[in-house]
DNA sequence: TTTATCTACGCAATCGTTCCCGGTAACGAT
DNA sequence: ATCGTTACCGGGAACGATTGCGTAGATAAA
């Protein structure tokens, strides 16, 4: 408390935030920098007592090292950068809680971007990372991502980016996915099983890896069982169902049909709400006229009207695997080669959306 | 191209990610680094013709300043806190979309951390965003917080916070929150005037200046028509509905009772929703048995069944408005003295849950 | 006594950037 | 010829921490 600063004489003045640094610990001790520094590290060239002196005073100060300095100094910033769609989206944000779990175990910190599924903010958010120094990327393409020079730019260069859930065919690198193909073809099979014949397909964006997985094990499950593989029945949402006309628009298309579907397999949660927002705006009975499973990880798809279907995903052990494969990669003395491909299972719910007709 | 790191003879090495510094663009052009910075930075000591060969180079080489290193010097990290109990909750997600909206227009990133509702996580994660050197903190508190020292300390010696949603009395800072008063008062005399007269309330922490607020209200409420205000037909769940157990519990408090409620305030996210869940697994019919009422900012409240009546914040305008005037603050050149409580109106929205008794 | 060894510490460079001092031309004014 | 001014630019110290190297002093070995 003997600590006076120039703010103490000007009250008037800016109180900055002036944190306790090594020079004032060796000021007061008589110490040379170095000397404090190796103490607080446990140096075997600094005696007990002097070790001594320098623990108990830097208690009492309260000092704590200065993380930016360090940063500087060994380049690299302990912080890991994530983009995503939104984070204001169940699946994402069960993923973020995974990624934070793990990364505040090992001491880095997390900075979120969101690309708002626009591929311009996501080229901004990689610029705008890389500038703040991080440590390694955990990435989820946006629905507009063709062009990846804003991430290749980074990997080549040695940059660690692990892809999650929506990843990209180009790069080699870790990526993280649920068995997409897996969880529509269960979703699939399960209509089918239950009676339905027609189905129809509101599906993301055409350029994203899980559009296509998705539909591909809706294809193949309708050819399992002989049921015709007909492309008017797919629909594509290029912002995955954010914008409640484009789901609109595609189901409106869908009911055009001479065959009207008698029932949908959505492929993300917003068009699966945003599904059910349509049916019920419309007086649809749901599954009486058309019958309803989506991809959704919300946690109330029990408590909607009529309860609905779905394929959920281990959302938060993906972000966990995700950034523990980042955090290996980051701390790897030799550059990493084999890159690994986990695939998580996926978990069908049936409920009344999709109940069997009679 | 004619760069030629170590790691270029050596493949095998990791190779790591060397960004281009100012002292690269000083060597290439047998400047300074004082010139080259003096050049960059448009500064009138530097000829026109030596700016435009520092520019040109640098945008080649694609020059981008480290922000570790302006850290250091500057002794700001141009990034900001939030500290929230949960992102996977639709409140805090869209509070953060606005904050995120206003922090990256000014050029702040923000770090996000989780308190989960535990005060002893909320002390680890002020600590540690502290010293990561964030410039500011937003901050919504847990519900377990009672002791405050951890911010204390940090506001004591000028260290800009603002809080929002979840205040605190005993600190003078810039405070957001909506009128939680009335929004209770309105879902409450909304309920009266549909007919319910036994009316309940399903609170969160009692440590939380939101409860006491909405509390507030909802006695307002009942006085002014006439009807009694009774401690037996409050119920507290301390994690404000997190775990569903706590609400059941308090629920089957209130169902013990000898009149019981025909009606229930909700007041938070969780615990609306996991009262819907409750009434489903009891086959108890909303509203017929009893209605129901909350607070929520799901965009989903009118798919679920029974549609719900709602409270709703403005949780994305209350995000940017904190976010303003923690950046006014961090920027202010004088220690801020007057702090300003913001108050934001709340907005109802009257759905089945709570349709007209007969 | 001389030399080698070890202990315990300080000096200074480093990371990337800014900025306070200088310094050196060129030029016009006296 | 000398001085003052202006225009431009470089040297070097900071910011906070780590670390290779040097070395004073003490002790031990010769």
């Amino acid at each position: 408390m003997s600590f006076l600063s120039p703010e103490a004489f000007y009250p008037d003045l800016k109180m900055k935030f002036e944190a306790v640094t090594i020079k004032d610990i060796a000021r007061e001790l008589g110490l040379s920098t170095s000397t404090v520094s190796r103490a607080l590290r446990d140096s075997y060239e600094i005696s007990p007592e002097t070790k001594k002196k320098v623990l108990e005073y830097s208690e009492k100060i309260n000092y704590r090292p200065n993380p930016i300095a360090l940063s500087l100094k060994e380049k690299r910033s302990r912080s890991i950068g994530i983009i995503v769609c939104e984070i204001a989206n169940s699946f994402f944000s069960q993923i973020i809680n995974g990624i934070e779990s793990i990364a505040y175990d090992k001491g880095y910190n997390v900075i979120i971007a969101q690309s708002h599924e626009s591929y311009d903010r996501e080229v901004l958010n990689v610029q705008y990372l890389a500038s703040r120094s991080i440590d390694g990327l955990l990435v989820s393409v946006s629905s507009e991502t063709q062009d990846l020079e804003h991430l290749k730019n980074l990997h080549e260069r040695g940059f660690p980016i692990v892809f999650f859930d929506r990843i990209v065919d180009e790069m080699q690198t870790h990526k993280v996915i649920v068995d997409n193909f897996k969880g529509a073809y269960d979703a699939t099979q399960h209509l089918i099983k239950s009676g339905y014949k027609n189905i129809a397909a509101l599906a993301g964006s055409e350029y994203l890896s899980i559009t296509k997985e998705r539909l591909g094990g809706y294809r193949k499950a309708l050819e399992d069982h002989n049921l015709v593989y007909d492309e008017s029945y797919i629909q594509h949402c290029l912002h995955g169902g954010m914008l409640y006309e484009e789901v609109e628009n595609a189901l409106n298309e869908l009911l055009k049909l001479k065959t009207k579907p008698d029932a949908i397999l959505a492929s993300a949660d917003k068009l699966t709400t945003n599904c059910l927002r349509y049916f019920k705006k419309l007086k649809i009975k749901v599954p009486d006229d058309v019958a309803l499973i989506g991809f959704s990880n919300l946690d109330l798809t029990d408590l909607l009207s009529p309860s609905l279907s779905v394929v959920r995903q281990p959302a938060y052990e993906m972000g966990q695997l995700s950034t523990e494969l980042l955090i290996q990669q980051i701390e790897s003395k030799r550059p990493v080669k084999d890159f690994e491909r986990r695939i998580l299972p996926p978990q069908l719910f049936v409920r009344e959306s999709t109940e069997k007709i009679n």
